[in-house]
DNA sequence: CATCGGACGTA
DNA sequence: CGTACGTCCGATGC
């Protein structure tokens, strides 16, 4: 291919066949204003309100098209606004068209910066139609022998379709394209493309405003155009055409030869543009990453990154450092790490981590010259071994890595510890960013180094840390490459953690409390197997009970964990009033059914309700006996970098969700047990650490007496509310105040009080008056946390931790009215997640420090599960309360409630 | 086969 | 129109 033939060239001049050369050439307007009507205008908004619908649909378009066709050129074409040749030829044309609303407009200048950045060519000139530029490249194209694809919902595209032109135009929404090629147009039409303009001029267009001849539809417009062989042969022969048709073509011809004038595409619109100009050419890759942070499309971006070719990667690649993996003689492993003494080294472990022990395969350990050594566990030499323990082991190895928690699971299947680690890149993402789903070490180098890790080695599967890379085998070139990447991430990352003033919560809390976390993961709760499976068939029987009368008590059988068909039954066959309303119909929810069961006492109701809690119980029992290890313990996750708000998370099984409040749900906490060699479970919880965060927070000095005086919480806060002696306040009166001081702290409203109350709005907003003027400093805390979350734009807790709410000045006032109760929340409950945190720490480091047998089994938000090895029960009684009270020095005492017995069960309180 | 929404368990 | 999670299921769309 020559470096200029001007797309304006005379096409007789010699022409090189380019017939490797593939063209995805798209109508700009015409593809955005689809993905505008396709998508949502009110799912697709960046924080600050600006709609990005058509530009996301656009850009998962140009993306699906660029992964799927693999064109080598693209170009996208845009109309302009103002007259083109067409509206001086006949001024009513797309006269129809309403102006795009300006939602739409707005997004078309960002649609540009998503081009730029992907380094896609795209024009728009005064006067041309888009798909006239199209056009005439599509001609130039196939002339030189090239395919091509136009992309463009106007049909008027149609006449293009040839052998090597396809037409891809959208079916519904922008994803779904037919591919017109001449068949399918012959097919669908009945005249071949080249004839597709003839047809159209017949027939009309109505999204262009060009009308057709009346009467005439396609067939017949199709029988024409074949039997007097093309249009102008229709026209010629007009007055030959019997019947009511015939008479229509011939008072109507003057604007069928307009309407053909009209939709014949140009060919020969002048463009500085060269094919070559339009071949793909490397992304900028810092470009993108500016432009779809700022558009908020992080999915799409991972999607574009996927795509990339591997040759697209930026010469300064991770992979080229990676390549530096140095083949240590056997036994040298010891004096290389010995003079690196003093650095703090990346590791990466290649393994399969498993919270009972999982394995290791390879360890890789990169050092500040930007080398790495990869160390095969399946063939290391025993000294080699012995040194890399040592190195894990001791707590003095500095040692930066990502996710030490499964690192950690990984190395213990090998026997290692893992000991010195003075930064989890993991964690230190979260902290800078806790709002974030996912923080893979890949897109931690794209965001913090501007690199991508080699492809394969950031898609780990579940539960596995690497996966090995082609060629090899034992994943230790892929350990290198994350180790390296993990290292020079150190730096970067405790910069950003420094000015988000979240240095000493990684040190002092994230870090030490992932320790403890290995070993609560690692030591399990024993299950009491009989049990569960007694309870299990127990929950059965009733399930088959319940679905038994409620079949009964409607005549016929129903899915009953079906809202669909229970909305069928309820709603239609019985006729009940409706409930609130929900996306797809009414709400089958718990609350629902038993206020339609308080008033119509219908059977079915009833065992409804029954079946739903036992289906409920049995899939809980069902589920806890699935995850029994085979040492008889079940091991959960805890997650440390899921909840925004600081709070830990169980996975796999969820343990912090285990029933509690109805009888039969607090039956499960039997099966929970003390394991064998131990004396029993202990649990300790923090009564009301919300509310007396609370107290601190707001230094409500009536609070803060509330707290100090002894008195139970709501008793004293009622009297205060209600103006009576404690002793008066009715269990009425407790639990309105007890649900109106917790809704405070989740940016409670006197509506959603009044509904959950079941009082009158005007009662509940009384109430909160009330409430307030008693207890105004924590109504001036509650502004004040609004306030002054929207002028930093975030909040933060008593350590620190910072929840990021840019939507608190969103102009959506839903959004922001969600910002504004989320930054309400964060403070309390990030707040008490930080003291928790802090009592395990002293709770781990007291029971190590005085070498007792006791551990640490579970959290569960505002509360400890221990298990207590024999004649310790005094002691760590005396120890958990002591680290658990002396976690926080707030303005009101911590009060910690102790309990103890062989079960879950026994231990609460 | 993957994803979404409803429902519901905990704090 | 009260926060934070995880899990299950049926329905839906690819």
């Amino acid at each position: 291919m020559s470096d200029h033939d001007d797309l304006d060239a005379p096409a007789t001049t010699s022409i090189d066949l380019i017939d490797e050369a593939k063209l995805l050439l798209i109508d700009g307007h015409s593809m955005a204003y689809r993905a505008f009507f396709a998508l949502p205008v009110e799912n697709f908004a960046t924080t600050d309100g600006q709609p990005t619908n058509a530009v996301y649909g656009f850009t998962s378009m140009l993306i699906n098209l660029i992964r799927d066709e693999k064109p080598t050129h693209v170009f996208v074409a845009w109309d302009r606004s103002g007259p083109t040749f067409r509206t001086e030829q006949y001024a009513a044309y797309k006269g129809t068209r309403s102006a795009s609303p300006e939602e739409f407009r707005g997004q078309v200048p960002l649609i540009h910066e998503v081009l730029g950045a992907l380094n896609i060519p795209h024009l728009g000139i005064d006067g041309i139609e888009a798909d006239d530029i199209l056009a005439t490249i599509t001609d130039h194209a196939e002339r030189r022998g090239a395919e091509v694809l136009v992309c463009s919902g106007d049909r008027d595209t149609f006449q293009l379709v040839s052998d090597q032109v396809t037409v891809l135009y959208p079916r519904k929404g922008v994803s779904d394209l037919a591919r017109m090629t001449p068949a399918a147009v012959s097919e669908k039409y009945g005249v071949p493309p080249q004839r597709y303009p003839d047809l159209a001029a017949l027939v009309g267009e109505t999204s262009d405003n060009l009308p057709g001849v009346p009467g005439v539809g396609p067939k017949t417009a199709a029988k024409w155009i074949t039997t007097y062989d093309g249009l102008d042969n229709v026209v010629a022969s007009a007055d030959a055409i019997t019947g009511k048709a015939g008479e229509s073509l011939r008072t109507h011809l003057a604007q069928v030869i307009m309407n053909r004038q009209i939709n014949g595409l140009l060919r020969d619109v002048e463009t500085a543009l060269t094919l070559d100009d339009l071949a793909r050419v490397p992304i900028d890759r810092e470009a993108v990453h500016q432009v779809f942070d700022a558009l908020q499309f992080r999915v799409l971006r991972d999607r574009l990154l996927q795509m990339l070719p591997e040759d697209e990667a930026a010469a300064e690649d991770v992979e080229d450092l990676a390549l530096t993996v140095t083949d240590l003689a056997p036994g040298a492993l010891g004096g290389w790490l010995a003079e690196r003494a003093g650095q703090e080294l990346g590791l990466d472990v290649a393994g399969k981590a498993v919270q009972g022990g999982g394995d290791a395969w390879a360890v890789a350990i990169a050092d500040d010259g930007g080398t790495s050594v990869a160390i095969d566990l399946a063939t290391v030499e025993n000294a080699d071994l012995d040194a890399l323990g040592a190195w894990l082991a001791d707590p003095a190895a500095a040692i930066a890595v990502h996710d030490a928690k499964a690192t950690s699971h990984a190395l213990s299947g090998r026997g290692l510890t893992l000991a010195g680690v003075t930064l989890d890149t993991l964690l230190a993402a979260y902290l800078c960013h806790p709002d974030q789903r996912t923080y893979d070490l890949g897109d931690l180098a794209v965001r913090y180094l501007q690199r991508e890790l080699p492809s394969g080695v950031d898609a780990a599967a579940d539960g596995m840390l690497d996966i090995g890379l082609d060629g090899d085998p034992f994943g230790g070139r892929a350990a290198a490459a994350r180790a390296v990447a993990v290292h020079e991430l150190a730096e970067p990352l405790r910069t950003d953690l420094a000015s988000r003033g979240a240095t000493a919560l990684m040190g002092q809390v994230e870090l030490p409390v992932l320790a403890t976390l290995v070993g609560m993961e690692r030591a399990g709760i024993a299950a009491d197997v009989p049990y569960f499976s007694g309870l299990e068939s127990e929950f059965d029987a009733a399930v088959e009970r319940a679905a038994l009368g409620a079949y009964e008590a409607i005549g016929h059988e129903v899915n009953l964990g079906s809202p669909k068909q229970l909305q069928e039954v309820l709603f239609v066959e019985l006729d009940m009033p409706k409930t609130r309303k929900t996306k797809t119909g009414w709400t089958t929810d718990a609350d629902a059914l038993a206020d339609l069961f308080a008033r119509t006492e219908h059977p079915f109701l009833g065992n409804l309700l029954a079946h739903r809690e036992a289906i409920r119980l049995r899939q809980t029992v069902e589920g806890l006996l699935k995850s029994v290890a085979p040492d008889g313990r079940i091991h959960t996750t805890f997650q440390q970098t899921v909840a925004a708000t600081g709070r830990l998370s169980s996975t796999d099984p969820n343990l912090q969700n285990i029933p509690i409040r109805t009888a039969e749900g607090y039956r499960i906490r039997e099966g929970f047990v003390v394991g064998e060699g131990y004396e029993g479970l202990l649990t300790a919880d923090y009564s009301q650490i919300e509310m007396r965060i609370m107290a601190h927070l707001s230094s409500d000095e009536g609070l803060i007496d509330a707290f100090q005086s002894g008195e139970d919480l709501h008793r004293y806060v009622g009297s205060r509310v209600f103006r009576v002696e404690p002793a008066e306040v009715t269990s009425a009166m407790r639990a309105k105040i007890k649900a109106m001081s917790y809704g405070l702290a989740y940016g409670l409203s006197a509506f959603g009080l009044s509904k959950q109350l079941s009082i009158s709005a005007g009662e509940a907003k009384g109430l909160m008056d009330d409430y307030f003027e008693r207890f105004g400093g924590v109504r001036d805390y509650l502004t004040g946390v609004v306030d002054e979350a929207r002028g930093e734009g975030w909040t933060s807790t008593i350590l620190g931790r910072r929840r990021y709410l840019p939507d608190l000045t969103s102009d959506n006032r839903q959004r922001r009215e969600m910002a504004e109760r989320m930054a309400l929340n964060a403070p309390i409950q990030g707040s008490a997640a930080d003291i928790v945190k802090v009592a395990m720490i002293g709770v781990t480091s007291e029971l190590e420090r005085r070498d007792l047998g006791s551990r640490l089994l579970l959290q569960v938000h505002d509360e400890l599960v221990l298990e207590v090895a024999p004649g310790e029960r005094e002691e760590v009684t005396e120890l958990v309360r002591e680290q658990m009270a002396a976690a926080a020095d707030l303005e009101v005492p911590l009060d910690v409630s102790v309990g103890f017995g062989r079960s879950w069960r026994d231990a609460g309180h």
